[in-house]
RNA sequence: GCCGCGGUAGUAUAGCCCGGCCCAGUAUGCGGGCCUCUCGAGCCCGUGACCCGGGUUCAAAUCCCGGCCGCGGCACCA
């Protein structure tokens, strides 16, 4: 079979499986497959969902996951999307203030369409006003015992006092903690749960802790708020308020989820559907936010910022050429599964590629050049096309004999080969000569497996740098393009012939490219 | 340690709820061929998986039990 020509091959694919050879298959089974499963009690045009990240970084690759998932959702449903900044703890997740606009810059670059846009540090009164509303109905009390009333619900021998006394007496101190009456520490509004749940973490677990923000000013209100609402009591109330219908997070909430009913319960609320899914990685790149920090921290000089192509951040992997689409893509495929999912690079290469295949020029850039000459008895002239198929755009290079022309060393062995869109030549190693074939035609180097090569004209060849992200390394590759990449702005994709595809990182004179992939 | 959730080819995913149409589909990777002025793309062929052990059943990737492995959680972080 595999000696048969394309046609042979196809008039045989034709006589034994005529329903296969057909010219419209089954495309539209295949792309039902593509789609997200139905989401459990949606209704087309009610579905609300929302993206919920804490703008202490930007988003990575596995941020990415959620926020993909949930904008699909709201597109399948025709529903509404909320975009919410998780930024309640000045302390130890301070968030950064450029951050909020980054990450929108990172999921508009995405496609992630939001309908709404939320920051909890700006909505404080609200949570002030649920955690009395709590109180008042005695399903939460302000707890003053301090490391004692940690202890005693740590060990499941009892809790602090004021949990049996009355709303008012709580509304009171609550009123204290707002007033400033406590330090950090002195006094907790706790949700009442079970003292002796099994899991110690959810026995009373806190709602609204003291933050001392004269020390730890927030970046947006400053030293407004000293009483600030955790996450899980400002999740619940968030989401009951936005009236979030599914909640599609990482399955490091599934705990958070059973503290966060028990607002619901009390205020009696409905709750949304939770759907829990596992953790993404990408193969080989760092994607966690507080390494990242440290890398940039430590090793400054070493890396180029929030957004260098070996982390796996969304503005690392954009710089690094990767679409968008192709993020997408490998995201919906993942889905929402419980389990954890690694997703290779090789995978999302490939995506990759096939999205850039038909929109990136073809330009010759030679990596490791060796100068020869040119032995010919006139000019000789090359027009090539920037796309196979797009044939009418192309440009034009021209070499006169005694000029230098670049190739790879690795093509420079003695012998014969066909400088692409140029001429067939044979190779002199010894003089470092390059003379022409009797016969320039492209059938002669076909019939004679001639190599094709690209190649580049000494004389007005341009510096290149191309920086190979691998691993935590960078490989830098000095080369030289053809004069045309002198014509593309920052961020053009291109495809340098037989090297790989690449995006234009600083433009001019000496461009800088950055790798993506074969 | 305790609690929860998972385990389909190298990777990812479909099938599992409602057992048979699954000697398990798809994509990518890998090997080969055809085609193409690229080592890219396209086309074709091939390669390769139901974690292990029991049980239920005429029949199990699918249901039940046990084990192993992996991940997550056990904060006044989000």
């Amino acid at each position: 079979m595999n000696k048969l020509d394309a046609s042979e091959q196809k008039k045989l694919l034709e006589e034994e499986y005529p329903e296969l050879a057909g010219e419209a298959p089954k495309k539209k089974e295949e792309e039902h497959r593509k789609g997200l499963p139905p989401l459990p009690n949606a209704v087309e045009g009610k579905v609300r969902v929302r993206f919920a990240p804490n703008p202490d970084f930007v988003i990575h690759m596995g941020n990415a996951r959620p926020a993909i998932i949930n904008s699909e959702y709201a597109k399948i449903y025709k529903g509404r999307m909320v975009l919410r900044f998780e930024d309640t703890d000045p302390r130890t997740k301070s968030p950064l203030k450029e951050a909020y606009d980054l990450i929108k810059q990172d999921l508009r670059w995405l496609g992630v369409e939001w309908h709404e846009e939320y920051i909890q540090s700006l909505r404080m009164d609200i949570y002030y006003k649920i955690a009395r509303e709590m109180l008042t109905r005695g399903c939460a009390y302000v707890d003053t015992c301090g490391e004692r009333g940690r202890e005693l619900l740590r060990s499941g021998e009892g809790y602090c006092e004021t949990r049996d006394a009355s709303p008012e007496e709580n509304l009171s101190l609550f009123d204290k903690m707002l007033e400033g009456h406590y330090g950090e520490g002195e006094a907790v509004v706790r949700v009442k749960t079970d003292p002796r749940h099994p899991n110690p973490s959810i026995r009373d677990w806190v709602a609204l802790r003291i933050i001392d923000t004269e020390r730890y000013p927030h970046p947006l209100v400053g030293s407004k708020y000293r009483v600030w609402p955790t996450y899980n009591f400002a999740v619940s109330v968030d989401d009951h308020l936005m009236g979030i219908t599914h909640v599609l997070r990482g399955k490091e909430h599934a705990l958070n989820t059973e503290k966060q009913l028990y607002v619901y319960k009390c205020m009696g609320w409905e709750p949304p559907v939770f759907i829990h899914f596992g953790r993404l990685k990408l193969e080989g790149f760092i994607l966690s936010k507080s390494k990242i920090r440290e890398l940039l921290e430590k090793q400054h000089d070493k890396f180029m910022g929030y957004d260098d192509p070996r982390f796996g951040t969304i503005a690392g992997l954009r710089r690094r050429g990767i679409l968008a689409e192709a993020i997408r893509q490998v995201i919906l495929e993942v889905g929402v599964k419980p389990g954890d999912a690694t997703i290779s690079w090789a995978n999302l290469a490939a995506v990759n590629r096939k999205l850039l295949d038909e929109r990136a020029d073809r330009i010759m850039y030679v990596d490791n050049p060796v100068e020869l000459r040119l032995e010919a008895p006139s000019c000789v002239e090359a027009e090539i096309p920037f796309h196979p198929s797009r044939p009418a755009r192309k440009r034009k290079l021209r070499v006169c004999p005694g000029d230098g022309v670049l190739i790879e060393k690795n093509d420079a062995s003695s012998g014969e080969l066909r400088l692409m869109g140029l001429g067939n030549f044979r190779v002199d190693t010894g003089e470092n000569l390059l003379s022409m074939v009797e016969d320039q035609s492209l059938d002669y180097a076909r019939s004679k497996r001639v190599p094709i090569v690209q190649w580049v004209p000494a004389s007005d060849a341009v510096p290149v740098k191309v920086l190979e992200p691998q691993g935590l390394e960078l490989i830098v590759h000095n080369g030289y393009a053809e004069p045309a990449i002198r014509g593309y702005s920052v961020d053009s994709k291109l495809q340098f012939i037989r090297f790989g595809f690449i995006r234009i990182d600083e433009p001019g004179r000496e461009p800088v490219a950055i790798y993506a992939h074969k």
